[in-house]
DNA sequence: CTTTAATAACCGAACGATCGGTATATTCGT
DNA sequence: ACGAATATACCGATCGTTCGGTTATTAAAG
C-alpha cells in the first residue's frame, strides 16, 4: 500500500470514530478537522462532496470490512459451532468489548439517514445473511434461520445501546456470550 | 388539568417526538419552533434554560411516564405471567409497535449527552429494576434476574434500532414476544 | 542525474446561512 | 389593568463550504 493510500486510510479511520461517536449532526467539521489534524479546506480536497461523503465514504468502508470480518469467520472452514465463535470474537473487537457505538445505529439518525439508508440497510442484510447461513448450516431451517440472525443483530445492537448508557461492559459481553448458541444450538 | 398545563404538556410532547427523531444535536431550534408552532421567543419563555432544559425536562417527564407505565403493569394485581404481558404490550404501545426510537438512546449520543447521561441511566435503572423485581417474583434467583430484565432491555432497544435500519416492524414485534417468555419463565 | 512541468496535498481566510439565544414590544386572557 | 404569552427583530458564534494560493510529490524531458 502506498504512502498516500496509507494516509487516506488512516483519515477514513478517524472519519469513522467521529461519525461513530457523535453520529452526523453532532460531526462538525470543525470536530472533523481537530480529529483528522487536516484542515478543513484539505478534507474538501480528499472528500470534494464535503461532509456527506464523508459519511457515504466511511460507511462503504465499513460495509466492506464487514463483509471482509464475515468471510473471515463465517466464511472460513470449520464447524457451525466454531465458525460462530469466531465470529462472536471479531464483533467483541470490532466494538471494542461494547465501548464503541456502531456506525450503523448513529448514522441512522434524524433526517440525514434518509441518505444513508441504503448504505446501511444493505451493511446490515449482508450481516443478516451471513448470519443466517450459518444457523441454516447448523440445522434450522430458513424461517428460524434468519430469526435467530436477526434476534443476534438485535442483541448486539441493544447491547451497544445499553452499555453506552449504563457504562457497564458486562452487559455486553453477556449479550455476546448468547450469539454463538442462538446460531448453533437448539 | 388548567388550559396552561394542558398546553404545557403538548408542547413537551411535540418536544419529545423532535427530540426522540433527531437526537440532541439535530434538534435544533427551528425545527423545534417549527414542530411545536411556537416561536423561539415563546419557547424561551417556557423553558428559560433554552435547549438544553427542553431535553431536561423531556428526559424527566419520559421518566416520570415510564414509572406510571412500570406501577400500572408490573406494580398491579396479578401473577408474574400477566404482568410480564402487560408490561410488554405497554411497550409496545409506547414505542409505537417500532416506528419511535427510544429517547433514551438518542440523548445519549455524543458529547452534548454527558449532561444527561445522569436522568438517562437513573429512567434506564429504574426500567431495570422493576423488571428484575418481576423476573424475582417469577422465581428467579436475584443474579439470574437481573440478567434477564437486563437482556429484556437489550432485546428492545436492540429491536429499535434494527428495526429503524431495515423499516421492518416485525423485527420489533419478535423481539417483543420474547419478553414475557425471558421474564418469567424457566 | 538534473531540470522542468504537472499534479496532488495542504492551508489561511473568508463566504453566506444557520446556529442557540436575547431584548423589546405587542397581544391576549382574565 | 395586569401578567402571561407571543411576535419582531436582532445578536455573536458556529455551521458547512469555497476561494486563492503555497508547499510536496511525482513524472517527463533534457
Amino acid at each position: 500500500m502506498s504512502v498516500r493510500e496509507n494516509h487516506r486510510r488512516e483519515v477514513i479511520d478517524r472519519l469513522t470514530d467521529v461519525f461513530r461517536v457523535h453520529g452526523y449532526e453532532g460531526a462538525t467539521l470543525s470536530r472533523i478537522a481537530r480529529e483528522t489534524g487536516l484542515q478543513k479546506a484539505s478534507l474538501y480536497h480528499l472528500f470534494p462532496g464535503g461532509k456527506e461523503e464523508m459519511a457515504q465514504v466511511v460507511l462503504r468502508d465499513i460495509g466492506l470490512g464487514l463483509k471482509e470480518m464475515l468471510a473471515t469467520t463465517v466464511g472460513r472452514s470449520g464447524t457451525p459451532a466454531e465458525r460462530a465463535s469466531a465470529l462472536t470474537n471479531a464483533l467483541r473487537t470490532f466494538y471494542e468489548d461494547g465501548r464503541r457505538s456502531c456506525l450503523l445505529e448513529t448514522l441512522s439518525l434524524g433526517e440525514p439517514a434518509k441518505t444513508f439508508r441504503p448504505l446501511i440497510e444493505e451493511a446490515m442484510s449482508t450481516w443478516r445473511a451471513a448470519m443466517t447461513g450459518l444457523a441454516r448450516e447448523a440445522g434450522f431451517p430458513p424461517g428460524e434461520a434468519t430469526r435467530r440472525a436477526e434476534r443476534c443483530i438485535t442483541l448486539v445492537q441493544g447491547a451497544l445501546v445499553v452499555t453506552r448508557v449504563m457504562g457497564d461492559h458486562k452487559i455486553f459481553a453477556d449479550a455476546l456470550d448468547e450469539v454463538p448458541r442462538l446460531l448453533t444450538q437448539p
